[in-house]
DNA sequence: GATCCACAGGAATAGAAGGTGT
DNA sequence: ACACCTTCTATTCCTGTGGATC
């Protein structure tokens, strides 16, 4: 009887917030990681910093190579959004063409992808047929027929690379190489010139020295935001994306202390406030509390690894669940109990060493921790733990039909 | 102190998948 | 039709090593 009263009220309660035209949130938009505000906070002088230097491309000269450094979501990316957004206008307006195409290197996947995301972008795919296509060609080609456009058209190219340091871990700077030494090729008009924008501060170790002398003919580190720069910024935030009193600030407080634990992000800070919106408004709560926010927190990081999770290999999945099965967590056990796995599943185990590096790369996501441990005589090897709850594996893993037995089977 | 275990993790390579130009 | 492209997964072979035990 009473649950039944309850489902009752909050039916009425839906129904009262929509007959009065009343949500949480009235501009959902500006809670996602795209929307760049008019102005950023706190970022002044960075974004004054690009765009001294991007200015000289209305002296009709090539604007210097730059490199931008900081921690994830420090504004990096959005003070570049915004500074190449008004350039963009401005260039309009006087009748000068820039193009200006933002890669994420990272997203693209691979060097190759990338590039024909830049393709994409400059509209080499349009003018003409056939001149890069997303793979087949040689990655020396492509960067070839791409600068060779440019400098056929004579386009004034300002390249952003996002998180280019994934792409150079992955890749080599062979793909930037040609692209600083582009302008020497170049004859008059045509020039490119590259943001690239970085998450690791030794990025810069990993290049061939003429490649770094070349790209950080500038550079500017983002520092990362302080917790009471980042309650400034999602008040600002929450202004814009809530309704009246729909959010108390002991939440906002709650985002900005949680998200500045880490290391001032503000990608985070405002991740959590969108999710616990969400959580809220799923509730019918009449605002979002602090307690939203903590569940903010555990949907967040349960949602990503059961995502990271499911889209891994069969094999990965295997190697995972013989970590949790596996007593000690030492090496040679987690491949005993990854092999007896395999062969429950009738399947062909890999060898160590591919299982090694499927605990290494499980590490690097933040799934399992591992430790070195020497034994002395009983030899070296790594103590590996889960890092997630368990309960994320089980539901990462009971939609996978291969592994609905072994998980029914024991424990 | 020397030894020696039980691995860690680098290097070279293969081959399949999804493509290219000529 | 054929040589050749990149990327991804996986294998083979290999050298390196921290510290308890001899």
């Amino acid at each position: 009887m009473r649950v039944d009263d309850k489902k009752m009220s909050d039916i009425d309660n839906i129904f009262d917030r929509a007959a009065s035209g009343k949500s949480l949130v009235k501009k959902r938009e500006t809670l996602t990681i795209d929307y760049v505000p008019e102005k950023l906070p706190f970022r002044d002088q960075e974004a004054a910093a690009l765009a001294q230097t991007l200015s000289t491309v209305f002296k009709g000269a090539r604007p210097s190579n730059l490199l931008l450094f900081g921690k994830p979501g420090t504004g990096k990316t959005a003070v570049v959004k915004t500074v190449v957004d008004r350039l963009v206008k401005k260039s309009g307006a006087l009748g000068i063409t820039v193009d200006v195409p933002i890669i994420n290197a990272k997203l693209a996947n691979s060097a190759y992808k990338m590039l024909f995301e830049i393709a994409e972008h400059l509209g080499l795919n349009k003018e003409e047929k056939k001149v890069v296509h997303f793979t087949g060609l040689s990655m020396g080609e492509a960067t070839d027929r791409i600068l060779q456009f440019i400098q056929n058209k004579k386009m004034r190219v300002i390249l952003v690379i996002d998180e280019i340091d994934s792409l150079v871990d992955r890749n080599g700077d062979d793909v930037l190489y040609s692209f600083t030494r582009a302008n020497e090729r170049m004859g008059k008009g045509g020039f490119v010139s590259l943001i690239g924008i970085s998450n690791s501060l030794t990025f810069k170790d990993k290049l061939d020295p003429r490649v770094r002398s070349s790209l950080s003919e500038e550079e500017t580190v983002f520092n990362p935001y302080t917790v009471e720069q980042l309650r400034q910024i999602l008040s600002e935030r929450a202004k814009l994306a809530f309704s009246e009193g729909a959010i108390t600030d002991a939440a906002i407080n709650l985002c900005a202390a949680m998200a500045g634990r880490e290391h001032g992000d503000a990608r985070k800070a405002i991740d959590l406030l969108r999710v616990a919106a969400e959580l809220a408004e799923r509730e019918h709560a009449l605002r979002v509390e602090e307690k939203h926010v903590r569940a903010a927190q555990e949907k967040i990081e349960k949602d990503t690894n059961l995502e990271v999770i499911k889209n891994a290999t069969t094999h990965t999945k295997f190697v995972m669940l013989a970590i949790t099965k596996s007593k000690n967590g030492n090496t040679g056990e987690v491949y005993e109990v990854y092999s007896s796995l395999c062969r429950q599943a009738e399947q062909e185990p890999l060898t160590q060493r591919r299982v090694t590096q499927i605990i290494s790369e499980l590490d690097q996501l933040g799934l399992v921790s591992t430790d070195i441990v020497s034994q002395g005589r009983y030899g070296r090897s790594q103590k590996i733990k889960v890092a997630v709850p368990l309960a994320t594996v089980k539901d990462a893993l009971k939609d996978d039909p291969t592994f609905s037995d072994l998980m029914s089977s024991s424990d």
